[in-house]
DNA sequence: CTGATAGACGAACATTAGTTCTACGATAAA
DNA sequence: TTTATCGTAGAACTAATGTTCGTCTATCAG
């Protein structure tokens, strides 16, 4: 009687045709994306079906088979007998201090780094840092970097180094100025251009004694919520 | 001005009226029940309402508030905006095209939510998104975003709705001018002004009939390598 | 008092969407 | 061959459901 019964079960289970199984993936996918279960006539066109008649034949069969539960006279009436979940991984990252012209941009020191659990961190997909070292973030304060297209209360990742490229964007300390800015660096035959993201500023130049680099920018993020 | 701003949002977020929240707390007990979202005439009497329109006038306020998306004239097309679980994992967002003046903004309909699973699609952390659903991305394309303080490259993440508060960041296609621009919203006595984020820059002003809300933006990322 | 505005009603209307019926081809059993 | 069943089509029918409109009440500012 057991074996008869799990025979059944087994065959009610598992035997999908493959139009079936598309119409599952179909009616998981459409719930997952839009909130709200799909008309018969939303699988027709999702599955390259030809005819509602067709879907309501195979829905009966699911029905019967259990991986769905119908609700008859009712517009999307499909209810999925299951559910699902997912997951990925992330970084922490500090967000050490704010970066706003007239302060110096503070350095993650070791201490700093360990657990400054104190203050905030934020979430970022590991993809943006590359697997790169020395990570850290600064939010933006006030509008001094808005020609660096940064907003007050941006979020700036930055890497710790203090050597760039010619045309990487770091954030310098201009030492006379006392001012802290986001600029495209350029090394110049005996001078250093930094040039705004904003092409409608105008560069400004700097002796290299005048200039420290603080680091680089990864990235820029602006939540609005 | 800030201060304005916030209160505005804050409004048009907070405050939900006993009959608002009675409805909002049915929908969510609807969905979890049956699978599916409830008709408005299941709200009627599930809320001990008289009158369908009574529902609706209530559902347009709660869609302004963002507590629902509407899919209109799509039966139980009722989304809560908000979904309970959702852990600190990170979310695939598809780029679903680019955004650039002159060019109409690619709406996310079903299909190319699924087509695009294929194409392009960013990583990031579901805290940006706070558990909406309806999210896209979009790369922006040119500069003509540069008042917005959105660069040449940098990746937009949007929400799919077609109504916003005042003050809001939107991306709106003007028709007359077959253009499409990030902007905050702001609807003025029969008119609407489009204010430009970067301060330094002058608003433009539409008629409500030129403009047509493509949706609102979340965040904005740049990544710089 | 007047006008503006938020809420609420109920009816009518227009689509959307579930259901049903007939028919056809392929395959398998009798 | 005949009969039965599965899977597929297409169309028609009807119930379910979203939308719109005119009307009504209560409240509040001027």
């Amino acid at each position: 009687m057991f074996v008869y019964q799990k025979k059944v079960v087994d065959k009610a289970v598992k035997t999908l045709s493959h139009k079936q199984q598309q119409m599952v993936d179909f009616i998981q996918r459409f719930g997952m994306d839009r909130g709200y279960p799909p008309t018969i006539r939303d699988i027709v066109s999702g599955c390259g079906i030809s005819s509602t008649s067709v879907v309501d034949y195979n829905l009966k069969i699911l029905e019967r088979k259990r991986y769905i539960r119908r609700h008859r006279e009712v517009a999307r009436g499909i209810e999925l007998t299951a559910r699902l979940p997912s997951s990925r991984d992330q970084l922490q990252i500090p967000v050490i201090g704010q970066i706003a012209a007239g302060k110096p941009i503070p350095v993650p020191t070791p201490d700093v780094w360990n657990i400054t659990a104190s203050s905030e961190t934020i979430e970022i997909p590991s993809k943006l840092t590359q697997g790169r070292q020395g990570i850290y973030a600064l939010k933006v304060k006030g509008w001094s970097m808005i020609d660096a297209l940064v907003n007050d209360g941006d979020i700036v990742l930055m890497e710790y180094i203090n050597a760039v490229d010619n045309g990487e964007v770091a954030a310098i300390w201009l030492k006379a100025e006392r001012e802290a800015t986001l600029k495209k660096f350029y090394a110049e035959n005996g001078h250093i251009r930094l040039q705004p993201a904003n092409h409608r500023m105008k560069p400004i130049y700097a002796e290299p004694s005048n200039v420290e680099i603080q680091g680089r920018v990864i990235a820029v993020i602006r939540q609005l919520i």
